[in-house]
DNA sequence: TAGTGGTCTAGACCACAAC
DNA sequence: TTGTGGTCTAGACCACTAA
């Protein structure tokens, strides 16, 4: 803290905006490094001489980039990074084989336990273009909560026509061993081919306290178009929180 | 606004999250559309009987949220999806094929400039990690600005030891035909593998102001590690605003 | 109990956009 | 000129954490 400016209470860039920055650059540097307490907001009120609200702004910014938490009663802490990284792959990591992971590499796990809800529903103009059925068709879904340490890390949603999975266990909580695909691929259909779409966005609100996101932190999802002798079969889109999760695309030589 | 309810003053909700859970319906519902204006921070003061500052942490939140910009002067508008997405895939989209995109597609588009910047550098752990050299050996960085029609609409940094490149054009910003997988290739490295790492976060400032990005819009990381016979040749980091970007992964039947 | 962040009030002045 | 969002001040009370 005896390091900290003045600030320019005449030029252009508003308070808030320099606090910001300098706290930015002091966590940057180490001076504040991941799970240390910043300066309580009173601390500097009075270092810097601005109201509190100025104060609260200028942490507003850090907490939004991730880079913040605060908690109430405690303090504001620089985040550390989540414990663990979950690999996304075309294959998915199955418990028998370990990923790698990037040259940074944290650990990395695999989730522990699912639940799976069953809903019948009707498809909306995007998930028919996927699938190639008119809008309103009948679908069936699987929602899928996966979890690890009690700690959420996927929203997963399964849809296929209605028509395709009717009686079969696809249309039940447990599919059975060899799971949806074995299943899909019983009734002929099995799945020879794939497209992905990546996109990243902030969470919903209701995906926030589903899967205990943090501010500042924003989402992964991944939509896939799995196919059967070219006709699509199912749609999945899984939603994880950003700063646990990776994905992964391998095209060795 | 006639539909807008009474506000719990007794519950434990507080007000602003209860005003911004009510835009947000409102949004979602579409009685405010996108481009469309909401009411003014004065006129939600009078009509919730809050003050301006309630009024402006329940905005705060659906403007981290990306789903409200505010203009100053002007107002807070429900902010429209971008007008093109461009399309990431393992094999550049160019502009002699057009991509199709998912199947809520909006248009697509291919950068149409970019700026170059070569950087001579060292080799920070992560790096290092990827290309298997010891931290601190030195590298070329060829710094890539893509924009389009005025918008950037993407930061890439590509990474090669120094000793590898050192008197090819590819330590230049222009470094012929064929680009620089073609100049690898004359160098005896033509790649034949990689592996794609994706990740997403909150931009950093630079980033914003770089790539001209809104509040409330993540970035998407990916980072690429291409290499010939067995040996990583070049690591590729590139960094695009989440709103105007698909990544696209095919496995065809 | 003392200190922390969370919420809320009631003002003020400014820069900017639209009319 | 009027209305808008952006910034800042100066308080207050609350819920919560940690000692």
């Amino acid at each position: 803290m005896l390091t900290a400016p003045r600030l320019d209470r005449v030029g252009p860039l508003p308070l808030y905006q320099q606090l910001g920055g300098w706290l930015r650059e002091e966590i940057r540097s180490g001076h504040f490094a991941p799970g240390v307490a910043l300066p309580s907001e009173r601390k500097l009120m009075a270092r810097f001489e601005v109201t509190r609200d100025t104060v609260r702004s200028a942490l507003g910014l850090l907490r939004a980039e991730g880079l913040v938490s605060a908690e109430q009663g405690a303090g504001a802490f620089v985040r550390e990074l989540a414990g663990a990284l979950r690999i996304l792959e075309p294959e998915p990591v199955t418990p028998g084989r370990m990923a790698t992971g990037p040259s940074d590499a944290r650990a990395f796990r695999i989730p522990s336990a699912e639940t799976v809800t069953i809903v019948r529903t009707k498809a909306d103009p995007v998930l028919a273009g996927y699938l190639g059925v008119a809008p309103g068709t009948a679908l069936l879904q699987r929602q899928v909560l996966r979890t690890e340490e009690d700690a959420a890390v996927e929203w997963c949603v399964q849809s296929y026509p209605a028509a395709l999975v009717r009686g079969s266990p696809i249309a039940t909580p447990d599919p059975g061993p060899g799971g949806v695909k074995a299943r899909l691929a019983e009734l002929g259909h099995a799945i020879d081919g794939w497209e992905d779409w990546i996109a990243a966005r902030m969470p919903t609100p209701e995906e926030r306290s589903r899967l205990q996101i943090l501010e500042g932190v924003p989402v992964l999802e991944l939509t896939r178009v799995a196919a059967a002798h070219g006709q699509v079969m199912e749609v999945t889109v899984q939603v994880a929180p950003a700063d646990r999760t990776v994905l992964h695309y391998d095209r060795p030589s």
